[in-house]
DNA sequence: CCAAAAGTTCGATGTCTGTCAAACTTCGAT
DNA sequence: ATCGAAGTTTGACAGACATCGAACTTTTGG
């Protein structure tokens, strides 16, 4: 529920901020090919629920996607049409990603804690 | 001199890693809109010059430019066509960005010993 | 030959961001 | 009413990255 921006407000800088990480992009990516709306729970992540949470919390403050509750479940709808009229070609590179791996970063950026 | 990767193997994970920095960015505008190899010096950075050092080779690293000497000088040449081949769109999205202000990151990333 | 110019290398530093665990809230079903 | 499922919130933590200054290398110019 909270602010959903306006996509053409957002800058690019922020839109890449939440595109590098690797997880988020697996979440638009997830949500590209679903081409609806889904709950966060049934995108499989390699973290815990609370970074999760995180991740999905950045890409909406990115204008990426639009949530909404359905009793306790947190729906998320991938912003397609909005986006693609400000970065056209954006969602395209990242639907179209070779996930390799994972898609860890290059530089092995994992953070602490990974997987102790 | 150091490698200059062949684009086709670079991850999305790379390029994206090189674009979020708004000082590397602005070298691969100015690339754009120059349209031919400039000299280091010629781009006006709001970094210090081994700063400066480190944002190209990273772009370099990142199939983004191809790199060489003319007398001490280092030139540098935005790879647009290859660029272009493998992630279409994506050099269009920063040459058209509306740079506000110098490009800081959304939540301002500026580093340490930014301007003490 | 000497000096200036252009970058590079090296080491140090501070901030940011992803990550987790634990406690909490809320809604639906039994 | 109670229990479970689904997320959220709140600290804490560690690793990466951008940044700088100083010293160094190399090439051009006087």
């Amino acid at each position: 529920m909270p602010p959903h921006p306006d996509i053409a407000g957002v800058h690019l800088q922020q839109v890449l901020e939440a595109l590098v990480d690797p997880v988020r992009r697996q979440i638009v990516r997830e949500l590209h090919a679903a081409d609806e709306a889904l709950r966060c729970g049934v995108i499989d992540l390699p973290v815990s629920k609370s970074t999760a949470t995180h991740h999905f919390n950045v890409l909406r403050e990115a204008g990426l996607i639009r949530q909404y509750y359905v009793g306790t479940s947190r729906m998320n709808a991938l912003r397609r049409d909005e986006v693609e009229k400000v970065f056209p070609g954006l969602l395209a590179l990242v639907a179209a990603e070779d996930h390799p791996g994972a898609g860890r970063p290059s530089s092995g950026r994992a953070g602490p804690g990974g997987t102790p």
